[in-house]
DNA sequence: CGGCCTCGAGTTCC
DNA sequence: CTCGAGGCCG
């Protein structure tokens, strides 16, 4: 039986405890030592040690975490835990603004309230009578997973509310939030689990979310984690009318809502806070990945109401994050055109950039030992200004058993001894007769070189797939007949791609050049060779002197070209493709263009309004000029449309001179 | 021989 | 877009 005085000893101490805290905690702003603290912490653990009918759950000497627990239970939210609907482009924000206007279709005044979105875990914790009772993550918004013992251990959050002297707790409050990992508590944890020998947690929000899911409250409790609470689900008892009063109501109460909160009149005042918050984030402590913006009003947010469980009073603006970090699940190797060995990684899907990213090249054996990237290991995946995403090193340690990357010995598909000639980077599979290559190659003959309408990749490994096409001159024996045998392909699609493939027959002769998959010859050196000598059969029948006389072309290009052409099994394929009635001679229209930009060297980059870039090139080649992708001192004028690419950064620094689309229908007009 | 310029080749996503 | 490497010029 406690006395009296015992009970209300225990009661003063919480009090101060969970003031103490409060100050330390929510408001970083501490009033005692922290050796004061210990003592009084160390005087109520004594006395409910004495007298354990005074232990209680809400007791702050509870927050270092219970006896673990076999599993957590279901918990049915009070309200339903909404998601937001996500956006990602300003214009997107202006567009949801005239929503709003428009279905409140008043004059009223609108006001919003942006916040930091903060990058944790969601939860709702539910206080009765001003005491926290039970917590859960947003599971499926309706149902989510009970973790009140591991929340109570979060030293932010009350477990009682504050109140004002003679205040009642309103009987029902349910408060929802964000847990979360500081940066820096995110770093020592990986240190921690590093030292151990243990995989390293991805980001702080992966981190977060697994702390706060142990079964063992005091892992949890060992965990860094804090809170910032954002709003008010179910409740009784509350007048409140905006979301900004919900703020400073909470705040009031002893929670500890986000600062960087701010109320806007209008939405551009919105759209500035979007481009201030994108700096600012890096001054933080914790990982946000955009900003929250809700209609301040409640009663206009009832006018608005959801859709499909998201609020349509609210959205979620997201900025394109550049890396990220996922699981490197495999890595594979491909075999290309020339031979050459390609190893890729196969990535546990993940969005980077505003798009979802699941493979990626790694170029080469010592490309990925340099970085030390093996397989199931987390990997940093980057996506800067350019488009490709490229893993840019190892989250380490690698797993438990991981070894370093080793290209196969074999060809993966013709099973040929894999060569790596002395001072390349690539290993190559000798075998000119493997698979690989005749695939490939008729891949490039469709999409690249021959450019034939509605015929790609697809459609190749399909037909690979099948046994019909093994070489290019199988493509234009395929009968209709053939085709609709095969699934997806009716009478029509079956008749539009064999046509397609016999108007391709009219493809200029540097094209099937192109084709042919000749070592160093690209689109580039295959027009060189179509101009300077005219012909296939006079091409096949040059010296390594004559091939040497084209501009750009040294020994290395004119011996491979020579070295392909010497195979019978070429020669062959260039006679058969004759037959079939390909163009193996130039024709007048592929000859360069005499004219007034004779000489000229242009340079596009971005997008010309009504121009596409294929356009764009042939208008000024018709008139004499070249046009190259890579901007040099040697380069006459660039085209910069919009969205310029990093050309233009160094046209600029180079002094070039730069044409906008007005500038260059002036230069096509003379 | 060094350095610049170009080209070839492989590549991602929707 | 980037890397690597061939071609060319000084």
């Amino acid at each position: 039986m406690a006395d009296a005085s015992a009970e209300e000893r225990a009661r003063e101490l919480r009090t101060q405890i969970e003031h103490h805290n409060y100050r330390y905690y929510v408001l970083d702003d501490p009033e005692v030592s922290d050796a004061a603290y210990d003592r009084l912490f160390d005087e109520l653990k004594a006395l409910e040690q004495a007298h354990p009918e005074l232990a209680s759950p809400d007791s702050p000497t509870q927050r270092i975490g219970a006896a673990p627990s076999e599993r957590f239970q279901k918990l049915r939210h009070l309200q339903t835990m909404g998601s937001l609907e996500k956006v990602t482009k300003p214009d997107d924000i202006l567009k949801w603004a005239e929503d709003v206007r428009r279905r409140l279709d008043s004059d009223e005044p609108v006001a919003f309230v942006t916040e930091p979105k903060i990058d944790g875990s969601a939860i709702s914790l539910v206080y009765e009578n001003g005491r926290f009772v039970r917590g859960a993550t947003r599971g499926d918004g309706e149902v989510g997973e009970d973790v009140t013992r591991n929340l109570r251990t979060i030293r932010s959050i009350p477990l009682t509310m504050r109140l004002a002297s003679g205040e009642q707790a309103p009987p029902l409050v349910e408060v929802r939030g964000e847990i979360y990992l500081p940066l820096e508590g995110f770093r020592r944890l990986n240190e921690q689990l590093a030292a151990e020998g243990r995989k390293a947690a991805p980001n702080p929000r992966n981190a977060a979310a697994g702390s706060l899911r142990q079964l063992d409250p005091r892992i949890t409790a060992a965990r860094p984690l804090a809170i910032w609470v954002y709003g008010i689900g179910a409740s009784e008892g509350l007048t409140l009318e905006t979301h900004w009063q919900a703020l400073a109501w909470l705040r009031e109460h002893g929670f500890r809502a986000n600062p960087g909160a701010e109320r806007h009149e209008s939405i551009e005042s919105v759209m500035s806070a979007c481009a201030e918050w994108e700096r600012r984030r890096a001054e933080l402590d914790y990982e946000i990945d955009g900003l929250v913006i809700k209609l301040d009003s409640f009663s206009q947010q009832a006018i608005l109401g959801s859709l499909h469980q998201r609020p349509r009073w609210a959205r979620a603006f997201k900025w394109a994050p550049t890396t990220a970090q996922t699981e490197l699940r495999g890595i594979h190797v491909r075999v290309g055109r020339t031979g050459a060995l390609n190893p890729w990684a196969e990535l546990e899907p993940v969005e980077v950039g505003g798009v979802t990213v699941s493979t990626a090249t790694l170029h080469n054996e010592e490309d990925i030992n340099r970085k030390d990237i093996r397989e199931g290991d987390t990997v940093i995946v980057q996506r800067a200004g350019d488009v490709i995403p490229q893993v840019v090193g190892p989250v380490l340690p690698h797993p438990p058993g991981s070894e370093p990357f080793r290209m196969p010995a074999r060809c993966p598909l013709c099973d040929a001894e894999i060569v790596k000639p002395e001072g390349e980077a690539m290993h190559r599979c000798p075998n000119r007769a493997c698979p690989s290559r005749g695939l490939e190659t008729l891949i490039h003959w469709v999409q690249s070189a021959m450019d034939i309408e509605g015929i790609g990749e697809k459609f190749v490994r399909k037909l690979w797939g099948e046994g019909l096409l093994r070489s290019m001159p199988d493509l234009y024996r395929l009968r209709v007949e053939q085709l609709t045998g095969i699934e997806g392909y009716g009478e029509i699609s079956a008749r539009s791609a064999v046509d397609s493939i016999e108007r391709s027959k009219q493809q200029p002769f540097f094209r099937v050049l192109f084709g042919l998959n000749i070592p160093y010859v690209g689109f580039v050196t295959a027009q060189a060779l179509a101009y300077h000598f005219g012909s296939a059969e006079k091409l096949a029948a040059a010296t390594q002197e004559e091939i040497q006389a084209v501009e750009g072309i040294g020994p290395v290009v004119a011996e491979a070209v020579g070295e392909w052409f010497s195979d019978e099994e070429n020669t062959l394929l260039v006679a058969e493709l004759g037959e079939l009635g390909l163009r193996l001679e130039l024709g007048d229209e592929e000859r360069p263009a005499e004219g007034r930009l004779s000489g000229a060297i242009y340079v596009i980059t971005g997008t010309l309004e009504r121009f596409s870039r294929a356009q764009a090139q042939a208008a000024l080649e018709e008139q004499g000029a070249k046009v190259t992708d890579s901007v040099s001192a040697k380069t006459t004028a660039v085209i910069a449309g919009e969205n310029p690419g990093s050309k233009l950064e160094k046209a600029r620094r180079l002094g070039l001179t730069i044409l906008d689309e007005q500038g260059f229908e002036q230069l096509l007009r003379g």
